[in-house]
DNA sequence: AACCGTGGCAACCGCCTCGTT
DNA sequence: TAACGAGGCGGTTGCCACGGT
């Protein structure tokens, strides 16, 4: 199965787009719509790859975008659908109208990631009576952001900062399948849904007990349709009242999506009592 | 003023899935 | 059923701006 050749193998352009570059694709889209990428670039009269043009439009140049700021709802948001579906960055993009994927790992990257690695370690640290790490490199880091942002937006033109409370909406059509492929799903497995101490792995044939279950599920819900990863557990089959083996235990599309859903009607509770404290507890009860 | 380290983020890369033939 | 191509995804890279010294 061939791949295509990326740009640098037929000579095309690379790197940040030209304001004249952005023109031309925002003209081509806005005349025949998205879609076939790969025949795009020549037709808009574009010296890139078909690729390219898909990310500059999806990351930065479709009109619904909304760049920068993100709210303090929209930060607890992702920290708790992070932890509930681990780097699965276009799921979490999904629910939050306006934000693309790649913003969000950014955003994860550089601000939250390091957030909830020093609240767990300060949890950690708390419980052994010994001193958290230092704050104070985050905080620099985080007015810098601030800053370079209030900037890039002034050399937009904008310079308006709009704090708006954010709906909550259903994903958008998303390839769930995509847990699959690499360790990502760990987290999702490992943080917030299944407890995976060896203790708790079962043998074949062997009931599972509902604690082992996705805490989110109804116990023995589980139908035989998992994906294999390429790490061992054990299903349990509901029509024959057996355990069997299986990779790993992923939620199908349905349970995932109910999940969410619950979720997002407790969070939404929260936000309409605007009571701080409570959604703080709610947020940290999903920090590992 | 110059240099260096760090952080943010746009863009690229490589792999995967899905639809089509 | 296999091969292929297009689109999509997450991980990673590299540039640039900023702050500290």
């Amino acid at each position: 199965m061939g791949r295509a050749p990326c740009c640098s193998k037929v000579g095309l352009h690379r790197g940040p787009w030209s304001a004249k570059e952005d023109r031309l694709l925002i003209q081509y889209i806005q005349a025949h719509g998205e879609g076939h990428w790969k025949s795009m670039p020549k037709r808009a009269g574009l010296l890139r790859c078909g690729k390219s043009c898909r990310l500059r439009w999806m990351n930065y140049l479709r009109p619904d975008i909304k760049r920068g700021n993100v709210t303090p709802d929209e930060d607890d948001l992702i920290v708790r659908l992070h932890a509930l579906l681990g780097n699965r960055w276009s799921l979490i993009a999904g629910r939050l109208p306006g934000r693309t994927d790649n913003e969000i790992k950014n955003y994860w990257n550089s601000h939250l990631s390091k957030r909830v690695r020093d609240h767990s370690h300060q949890r950690n640290s708390n419980n052994r009576g010994i001193k958290g790490p230092k704050k104070r490199k985050i905080v620099t880091a985080k007015v810098r952001s601030f800053t370079m942002k209030q900037k890039r937006e002034m050399n937009n033109g904008t310079g308006e900062t709009k704090m708006t409370k954010i709906k909550v909406h259903q994903p958008k059509p998303t390839r769930v399948s995509a847990v699959a492929r690499n360790n990502s799903c760990n987290s999702l497995l490992r943080g917030s849904c299944v407890n995976n101490s060896k203790n708790n792995i079962l043998e074949e044939g062997e009931t599972a007990p509902s604690e082992l279950l996705p805490q989110q599920l109804p116990p023995l819900v589980l139908q035989e349709d998992r994906i294999n990863v390429g790490e061992k557990f054990y299903c349990y089959d509901h029509h024959q009242e057996t355990t069997s083996s299986c990779d790993i235990l992923i939620p199908t599309k349905e349970e995932n999506d109910s999940m969410l859903q619950e979720m997002f009607e407790e969070y939404q509770e929260l936000l309409k009592a605007e009571d701080r404290v409570q959604m703080e507890t709610f947020v940290n009860s999903l920090l590992i």
